[in-house]
RNA sequence: GUCCCCAUCGUCUAGAGGCCUAGGACACCACCCUUUCACGGUGACUACCGGGGUUCGAAUCCCCGUGGGGACGCCA
C-alpha cells in the first residue's frame, strides 16, 4: 500500500518553526516510502483564518523546499461533504443534536473544575435506550455532539512514543458541528484524513489527545486506522514553549536573519531525530536515513548557536554565485551596490567561512565596495605617523607591482624585510587603511580583489586624511 | 486539579542487558596553525534525575518518587 502522509496547518498566521518541523518528517517519511505527501489548509477557523495566512505558508513550504504532490486543499471547500457525514452519523446514531447553551456548558465546566474534576460536557442530550430527552428550547439550534463510547479503552501504538492508551471516561461527547452546521476541527480531520487516504498522521505531540477521540469518530466511521506518530515539541532556549512574543517562531525570521532553508531543514531535522553522528547532511541524505522509529519521543530545545554553526557549514559548501545573490538583499539593505566593485561572488568566496549567516556576510563585504576612513580608535591604534610613512613608502611599492595575489604576497614579504619590521606592523596599517578595520582575510587576497586603482586611491586617501 | 507523554554532558544526540572506565556535535576553556579575525587541527571539561527491584550482569527491563512538557474550547 502506498504511504500517503499530510501537513495539515490552518492558515492564522505565518509558518511556525515547529510546523516546518512536522512539515518535514512527514515529508520524509513520504518521500523515504516513496508514498504522496499532501498539503491540506485547515480554515475552519472563520474568525482567524486569513488568505495572507495561505500565502505565508505556501511561500514558508516553498523557500523551504519542502514539495508536495496533492493539494492544497482547503476544508473551506469541503463543507458539503463533511455536511453529508454529519448527517449520516445523525442517521445512524452515532451523532446527536445537543441543545445546551454555551453558558450552561461554561456552568458545567466550572462547577467540575470547583470539584476538582476534568471539566466536561454531562450528556443531557445524549440519547439512550429508555432515557427521555428534556424538551426542546425554542428558538435554539442545536450542535451536533459525537457519540463516544462511555467504557472501554482507546488504544495505539504510536510510531514514535510506542503503545498510549486513553479511556474513555477521560473522553467527551465532542462537538463535530456548531449551530450554524459547520464542522469543528477534529470532525473535519478524521473525514479529511479518511477520504484522502492518509496512511501515516504524522503531527505533533499537542495532538495526542486529539487521537484517541479521533480513532473513535474514525470506527464510528467505520474507516480505516491510520498510523499515528507524534513528533516532539520544540521548546525554546529556556525550555518553555516557543512563542511569538520571545522567539523567532516563523519561517521568514529566519530567512531574514540569512539562513539558508537546507541549513534551518537540516537543524531541524536533528531536533528529536538521529543517525549516528551525523550532524551535517543533504535533505537526499535525511530522506534516505529517515525513519520515525529514530525519533525521540522527547521535546528538544532550540540551540540558535548549533544552528548558526550548520547554517556556516552549509554556506561553505554553497555555490558561491548563488550565495551572492542570496547576498544581494541584505548588501542593498545596507545601503551598498554589489555592482560597483569586485565581483561578489569572488568576495563571497573570500568571506563566507568567517561568518555564520548571511547578514553577517553582506555586513563583512561592504568594504568591497565602499570605502570609509579608520574609526579613530582603530587610526590611532594602528594608523600613527610611523605607520603612515610606512604606507606613504609601501604605497610606492605597489604602484609598481603587478597585481596577483602571489606577486603581491611577494612584495609585502620583500617590503617587510626591506623595513625591519615584524609582518603585523605591516598588515594591520593596511587593513585599517583600505577597509576600516583589522579583521580581514588575508591582505594579498585582499589587495588582489580590491584592485590595483582602488587600492592606491584608498591609501592615497588615508593618507591624506589621517594626518 | 484531572489525564497523557517524557527523563544520558549546559544544549542536540549515540546507546535497543555485557562492545560503556558512556561515543559524536554545538557552546565553553587551553594549545597548535596563522599576517589580524575566522576556518581547520589537538586536547581538556562535563552526563546515564533519585530510590527500590529483575538479572551472573542495567544507561538500557519493571515499580515508586521527583522533575519537565503537553492537553483539558461551539481554536486548530
Amino acid at each position: 500500500m502506498t504511504v500517503r502522509t499530510r501537513f495539515a496547518p490552518s492558515p492564522t498566521g505565518l509558518l511556525h518553526i515547529g510546523g516546518v518541523r512536522t512539515a518535514l518528517f512527514s515529508w520524509a517519511y513520504a518521500r523515504k516510502q516513496q508514498g504522496v505527501f499532501v498539503l491540506r489548509i485547515e480554515d475552519t477557523d472563520l474568525e482567524r483564518s486569513t488568505p495572507e495566512s495561505v500565502k505565508a505558508i505556501m511561500d514558508g513550504m516553498h523557500w523551504v523546499g519542502l514539495d508536495y504532490d496533492e493539494g492544497p486543499f482547503y476544508q473551506m471547500q469541503r463543507m458539503d461533504r463533511y455536511k453529508v457525514v454529519i448527517q449520516d452519523m445523525l442517521a445512524a446514531g452515532t451523532a446527536y443534536y445537543c441543545y445546551s447553551s454555551k453558558e450552561e456548558l461554561d456552568q458545567m465546566r466550572a462547577e467540575a473544575e470547583a470539584r476538582g474534576e476534568k471539566p466536561r460536557y454531562d450528556r443531557t442530550w445524549r440519547p439512550e435506550r429508555g432515557k427521555t430527552l428534556p424538551p426542546v428550547p425554542e428558538g435554539v439550534q442545536p450542535v451536533v455532539r459525537f457519540r463516544n463510547p462511555i467504557d472501554g479503552v482507546v488504544a495505539w501504538d504510536d510510531a514514535v512514543k510506542g503503545r498510549i492508551e486513553i479511556g474513555n471516561v477521560e473522553l467527551d461527547d465532542l462537538i463535530i458541528a456548531r449551530p450554524d452546521g459547520t464542522p469543528t476541527y477534529n470532525f473535519c480531520v478524521v473525514v479529511d484524513d479518511w477520504d484522502m487516504g492518509i496512511t501515516h498522521v504524522i503531527r505533533g505531540d499537542d495532538h495526542v489527545n486529539n487521537t484517541p477521540r479521533q480513532i473513535n469518530i474514525l470506527a464510528a466511521l467505520g474507516a480505516p486506522l491510520p498510523v499515528y506518530g507524534h513528533l516532539p515539541m520544540i521548546l525554546n532556549a529556556n525550555g518553555q514553549k516557543m512563542s511569538k512574543r520571545r522567539d523567532a517562531v516563523s519561517v521568514v525570521d529566519y530567512s531574514e536573519q540569512g539562513i539558508l532553508p537546507e541549513a534551518l531543514l537540516n537543524y531541524l531535522a536533528r531536533l528529536g531525530w538521529g543517525h549516528g553522528d551525523e550532524e551535517f547532511f543533504t535533505m537526499t541524505q535525511f530522506v534516505e536515513w529517515f525513519d520515525l522509529k529514530n525519533v525521540s519521543p522527547s521535546p528538544s530545545r532550540f540551540d540558535r548557536d548549533k544552528m548558526l554553526w550548520i547554517n556556516q557549514q552549509h554556506m561553505k559548501a554553497a555555490d558561491n554565485q548563488r550565495l551572492a545573490e542570496l547576498t544581494t538583499p541584505f548588501l542593498t539593505k545596507l545601503g551598498y551596490d554589489s555592482t560597483q566593485g569586485p565581483a561578489l561572488a569572488e568576495v563571497i568566496s573570500l568571506l563566507k567561512e568567517r561568518v555564520t549567516n548571511l547578514m553577517d556576510l553582506a555586513a563583512q563585504a561592504t568594504y568591497f565596495y565602499r570605502h570609509d576612513a579608520a574609526p579613530a580608535e582603530l587610526a590611532a591604534q594602528h594608523l600613527n605617523e610611523e605607520a603612515r610613512g610606512r604606507l606613504a613608502r609601501f604605497h610606492k611599492v605597489l604602484a609598481d607591482t603587478a597585481w596577483d595575489a602571489p606577486t603581491l604576497s611577494a612584495a609585502i614579504k620583500t617590503f617587510v624585510a626591506a623595513e625591519g619590521v615584524k609582518m603585523p606592523l605591516v598588515g594591520m596599517p593596511l587593513r585599517a587603511a583600505l577597509c576600516g578595520t583589522t579583521q580581514t582575510p588575508s591582505v594579498d587576497l585582499v589587495l588582489a580583489l580590491l584592485g590595483k586603482d582602488e587600492v592606491l586611491k584608498r591609501l592615497s586617501h588615508t593618507l591624506q586624511t589621517a594626518a
